[in-house]
DNA sequence: CGACATGTTGAACCTCATCAACCGACGTGG
DNA sequence: CCACGTCGGTTGATGAGGTTCAACATGTCG
């Protein structure tokens, strides 16, 4: 259904599915026409490089469907996701010429790409959007050091339920039967184990078990891989912040 | 010496010590003069609470001199510090009516503060302001990523190689000794141990063991308890970013 | 079917947290 | 003036939580 919203918005943003949680927000009817001819469809599989670090940035996009990952990479090849983006979320770097870090698909991807010099003539002449993104950055940036009190100060079973119930809400998904009572949720993840520890900091043996352990408690149910059942968010919750 | 170009800037912005590379920097003359009325100068001694959180925001600072540290607790009494804020930073979170974060200085600090609602005037009629507050907080924001690393897939030893690494780069300052050679460094820790373990995730004994190391190792010296030495940076830059 | 990626489980090890004792500097009040 | 408590910091002993290494299970694709 997201797919044929974007079909639409090929044509024209003003009916685009993230017209209105997505910076483009901020633009007039006729600025969304100008955009409109700016603006191209790219789609991206899971794993797919969609812009490698240190490279000269080549063009801004609006997530119109699926997860992206920013990743960081020391010399010695540890990997820590430092941000996890989804469905009307900008990816770029406004005012920089290289791309900060790398960004790849973690599950199939459509995004509304422009060129970045295009954007940016926009962007200075247009205020309104200019503050959307700023607001949108310090929200990132809250984001941010919310997950840095994770990484630093939580213990392996607290960051796991954190990032279930982060997705958990993020995704008031597909319902796997018809539809959820409030205080539940089902969902699939959008990360593999591998991804999941890159992002709390920890190790895919650690996430496993950490899974297998709130299974067993019951505060989850594992459907099927990547397929996870709450019956109680509260709960999860109270494991995610404890005391 | 800051003190006294404090003081001058109480009369004129145009001649405060931080003009240039604080967001002020995008201002036009008449534009300072309008500021200077606005901006009013205030101390704080070690420990002080600038701002607390969850409270209403009642003004915005840029900081004179000193730093200030961000930081966020849980429920039950674990603490993380997620930003720390120097001399040209700005302090506060505009389009927001609550403060997200607890401030609190750890050194003296001196801010010129403004009530919000007039800055905020000033930042909506003043595109090339709000531009400068943008790119300041991208900044913040890649900081807050490359921290995210460190918190997330560094251990002890690289956390603390990295801090040490880090205010020097921040603070060429006093010579504890006439001028330093290029590539060694010498500056007064700007934290407790405690705010040390705070800002790395770690433990205040762990802090104090990695900086026992270091110095047996000859890659610091510790000359007085927060006087610290860096004989080689580049030595100090491999310990904190290894291979 | 075999090859490969993804995920789970077990056992051994190690880093770092915890608990505790101690030190020196500083300030305060008897 | 000195005893005392407090604060910031160091050092030691111990153990838990997570990593590491390894084996195995499951699923998918040619």
């Amino acid at each position: 259904m997201l797919e044929i919203a974007g079909d639409f918005a090929r044509t024209t943003c003003a009916q685009c599915a993230i017209r209105h949680r997505a910076v483009c927000g901020a633009l007039s009817n006729e600025e969304l026409m100008a955009l409109t001819r700016l603006g191209r469809f790219r789609d991206f599989e899971p794993g797919d490089v969609i812009l490698a670090d240190q490279e000269p940035i080549d063009f801004f996009a609006n997530i119109v469907s699926g997860v992206v990952k920013l990743e960081k990479t020391s010399a010695d090849g540890r990997q820590q996701i430092v941000g996890l983006l989804f469905s009307s979320d900008f990816l770029g770097r406004a005012y920089a010429h290289e791309n900060p870090y790398f960004a790849q698909a973690t599950t199939k991807v459509k995004l509304c790409t422009f060129s970045n010099s295009a954007f940016e003539k926009l962007l200075i002449s247009n205020p309104d959007l200019e503050r959307r993104m700023f607001i949108n950055t310090l929200n990132e940036l809250d984001a941010c050091r919310e997950w840095m009190f994770l990484l630093g100060r939580k213990n392996a079973r607290e960051k796991v339920a954190t990032f279930l119930h982060m997705i958990a809400k993020r995704q008031p998904l597909i319902g796997c039967g018809a539809h959820q009572s409030p205080g539940t949720a089902c969902f699939e993840l959008p990360l593999t184990r591998a991804d999941i520890a890159d992002f709390l900091g920890l190790t895919i043996e650690t996430v496993s078990r950490q899974l297998t352990i709130l299974k067993k408690e019951g505060a989850i149910s594992i459907l099927k891989g990547r397929e996870i059942g709450v019956p109680d968010l509260e709960r999860l919750h109270a494991i995610a912040d404890p005391e």
